[in-house]
DNA sequence: ATGTTC
């Protein structure tokens, strides 16, 4: 695939055959691999009612269809499309930090106990486990009504839900679009981690970069943290499947040719269309439940251990697309703006921002590979790409290269030299995740920097994980 | 990512 570089951070796939747009890829000479990535990229500028151009973040890697690292966005009134594939398996997949009323030199004298009850706390791993067991109606609510519903149910209180996106849940969520399957599947499963790189990390902020920003997201050098990664479990991968079959089997009567079969896709404003955007809402809700329930509970283990709580910073979602407003081409237009492994990053001054954060932009939280360091950004004014950036360091190895060339038992004992204590889930879970087979998020979060998507508030380096 | 092959 043809690089054309612009800037020393962003380059260019130019136009070819059926590419409506060009690519735009942010990265670096150091940083850029082509894995079947960028083909991605440019299959992705051929969706119709794609404007601008098909974007790739730096941490960008192979995915289904898109591009992991993937941003675009389709002309809503002009035919434009969704694309499951756009969104991902992991619908509304994220991330949510929560402070400690804690400091780093407190933090070794209980490291054990505090990450025995966290692990003790935490159901991960495939199917099995979640710290909510629902009532009667309880799943329909939560599809509607998200962390709010949790709050209604006592798990936390209102600034959970001012400190995340979308005030803890996003309109136009309908359950009647989310099949019995992925209900039955979602049902067992609010307030777990899941598996892969999924994770729940206590971390110490070890660099602050911009010391206004970091107070008013409420971070300060040396502070313990709780990081949790994680998504809408067997519920979003099922509607994904669901509304992937279904999209597939319709787009040729709409006369819609895509170059991947996983590209499948239909027109925002259509049936098919409007019933993906409802579901996908609804797991974006599921999601968004999952995470706030998992940092209640991870704040009682630290409340029981040590006396002192914790509050959030902030919840973010890096697989969602969205219906928002945008200037193209001098014009105000609705745009669905799909973001798969890519976070939106909305700047200072943003009316969706709580009051709070309104003058220094939305947090951005880049969790990294398991035993490296972790990063909060914030969005910038000037952001490209429709305020979006990075996600997380980005794959170099497949799961299954890295399993076959990890030794887990050394990782484990690695990781432990370096002073991270490890609750981990399976052997070949702990392997597949590696930080040799990622990127170097250090590298990743400076280039999305230098390419003006956002800019570094704190780097968070971890102390204990407990992995899915 | 995923009851890791409906």
């Amino acid at each position: 695939m043809q690089l054309v570089e612009e800037t020393p951070y962003r380059f260019r796939i130019d136009p070819r055959g059926p590419m409506r747009v060009p690519g735009v890829v942010f990265t670096s000479r150091a940083l850029a691999t082509d894995d079947g990535a960028l083909e991605q990229v440019a299959n992705v500028a051929t969706l119709p009612g794609i404007v601008r151009a098909s974007y790739a973040m730096p941490d960008v890697h192979w995915g289904y269809g898109f591009p992991i690292g993937g941003v675009a966005a389709t002309d809503v009134r002009a035919g434009g499309v969704v694309s499951p594939g756009g969104v991902g398996f992991d619908i509304s997949c994220g991330v949510r930090l929560l402070a400690a009323d804690l400091e780093r030199s407190d933090f070794h004298r209980v490291a054990e106990r505090i990450m025995d009850g966290l692990s003790r706390e935490t159901p991960r791993g495939a199917g099995r486990g979640a710290v909510w067991q629902l009532p009667g109606d309880g799943l329909l609510r939560l599809l509607t009504e998200g962390a709010r519903y949790a709050v209604e149910r006592g798990w936390g209180g209102q600034r959970d839900l001012d400190r995340c996106e979308d005030g803890g849940a996003v309109p136009d969520a309908d359950p009647d679009r989310v099949s019995t399957r992925a209900r039955d599947r979602g049902l067992g499963q609010v307030g777990s981690l899941g598996s892969g790189n999924h994770f729940l990390e206590v971390q110490a902020v070890d660099a602050v970069y911009d010391e206004r920003t970091a107070t008013a997201f409420g971070l300060h050098l040396d502070q313990v943290c709780v990081m949790i990664h994680c998504g809408s479990r067997g519920l979003g991968h099922q509607i994904c499947t669901d509304h992937v079959r279904r999209m597939d089997e319709t787009m040729a009567d709409r006369g819609i040719t895509v170059p991947d079969r996983q590209l499948a896709c239909a027109p925002a404003d259509s049936p098919d269309g409007r019933a993906y955007l409802a579901a996908m809402a609804a797991a974006a809700n599921y999601a968004r439940a999952n995470r706030h329930v998992l940092g209640v509970a991870a704040g009682e283990v630290l409340r029981e251990v040590t006396g002192r709580g914790l509050d959030l910073v902030y919840d973010t979602s890096h697989n969602l697309a969205r219906i928002e407003q945008h200037d193209v081409d001098g014009d105000r237009r609705t745009l669905c703006v799909h973001r798969k492994g890519a976070t939106r990053a909305l700047p200072p001054g943003h009316p969706e921002l709580p009051p709070d954060l309104r003058e220094v932009g939305q947090p951005v939280l880049i969790p990294g590979s398991m035993g490296t360091a972790s990063y909060v950004l914030a969005g910038v004014p000037e952001g490209d790409a429709f305020h979006s950036t990075c996600h997380g360091a980005g794959r170099t190895r497949s799961r299954h290269q890295a399993a076959r060339t990890t030794d887990a038992r050394q990782l484990r004992r690695d990781l432990e030299r370096h002073g991270v204590v490890v609750r981990g889930n399976s052997a070949r879970g702990l392997a597949e995740e590696a930080p040799t087979a990622y990127k170097d998020v250090d590298a990743v979060v400076s280039v999305a920097e230098g390419a003006g998507l956002c800019r570094k508030v704190a780097r968070l380096v971890p102390l204990g994980v407990v992995k899915g």
